[in-house]
DNA sequence: CCCAAGTCCTGGTTGC
DNA sequence: TGCAACCAGGACTTGG
């Protein structure tokens, strides 16, 4: 599941590699994940284009090209993008474009298809605006994290997963975010206490920071531009741990349906 | 059949 | 009472 630290560490090597390197042609395309474009509009406006820059904002990664394009990518759920010297590699190829010098080539895996690409004029799709702060990056404080929680009566969870309040945390982060922060996810968002606050705000950078120095959490599908696994997924110790004791208390972790997602927790010191 | 999960969409609820 | 903001849950996708 490429989250903030995935999506970063992707964006880390193709900023290494892409920038003033030409797309030669776009080879293949999958119109149900293409949004704000054609295919036959992709493949004109991308052909002999330079990137520019690429950027990221939550889980959205940018791709800037001469011109004012951008292309913005979303990995969705079990998205990969890869860079490959020459054959494409395997099934559930979805987009191939090819790059000037040697044959090398910019590859969008995605098994399930949850993944998004656009390609706008003159900024990013429409919906990167709607995100909130940057949930690593972004300049928030807890004091600012304590004026978004204020009088929310959905579960922590769910807001940590919208993507309009912060941007970047997915499923695994959350939980892990929760446990640190010794928060129940059923919690509601709005009743924190000031103390509660300023630890949840901890526990979201310093998780995040741990997955991106980890350079990500490998525990499905997610591998990085040059196929390698990420490191995080040996540091849980709360998603998917239901049924195994907490490593913090002891107790035997649970697990609930919220905000629609499966949710691991440990009931007797997150609360 | 259930589970995995990010985002969009719909329809019902809450509270100012 | 009106109405915007809020929130829960389904749809979408395809393997394990």
């Amino acid at each position: 599941m490429p989250e903030l630290p995935e999506v970063e560490t992707i964006r880390r090597q193709l900023a290494n590699r892409l920038p003033g390197r030409r797309i030669v042609s776009v080879e293949r395309s999958e119109p149900f994940m293409l949004r704000d474009v054609s295919v036959a509009k992709l493949a004109s406006s991308l052909r002999g284009r330079r990137v520019e820059s690429v950027t990221r904002r939550g889980k959205f990664l940018l791709l800037s090209l001469e011109g004012d394009l951008v292309l913005t990518v979303h990995l969705g759920m079990t998205g990969q993008l890869l860079l490959q010297a020459e054959k494409p590699s395997g099934d559930h190829v979805r987009f191939s474009f090819i790059l000037e010098g040697g044959g090398s080539r910019l590859v969008f895996r995605d098994m399930r298809k949850f993944g998004r690409l656009h390609l706008t004029h003159g900024g990013p799709a429409a919906r990167v605006e709607a995100m909130g702060p940057d949930a690593w990056l972004g300049d928030w404080t807890a004091d600012d994290l304590a004026r978004l929680l204020a009088r929310r009566r959905a579960p922590l969870k769910a807001f940590l997963l919208d993507q309009r309040r912060l941007a970047g945390v997915g499923n695994i982060y959350a939980d892990e975010i929760l446990f640190e922060a010794g928060l129940s996810p059923l919690r509601p968002a709005g009743a924190l206490s000031p103390g509660e606050v300023g630890r949840l705000a901890a526990a979201v950078r310093e998780k995040l920071d741990e997955g991106v120095r980890l350079r990500g959490c490998s525990i499905s599908d997610y591998v990085d531009v040059e196929g390698r696994a990420g490191g995080f997924q040996g540091t849980l110790k709360a998603y998917g741990r239901h049924g195994q004791s907490c490593l913090r208390c002891g107790a035997t972790l649970v697990r609930a349906i919220v905000a629609g997602r499966g949710t691991a927790f440990c009931p007797s010191c997150q609360h």
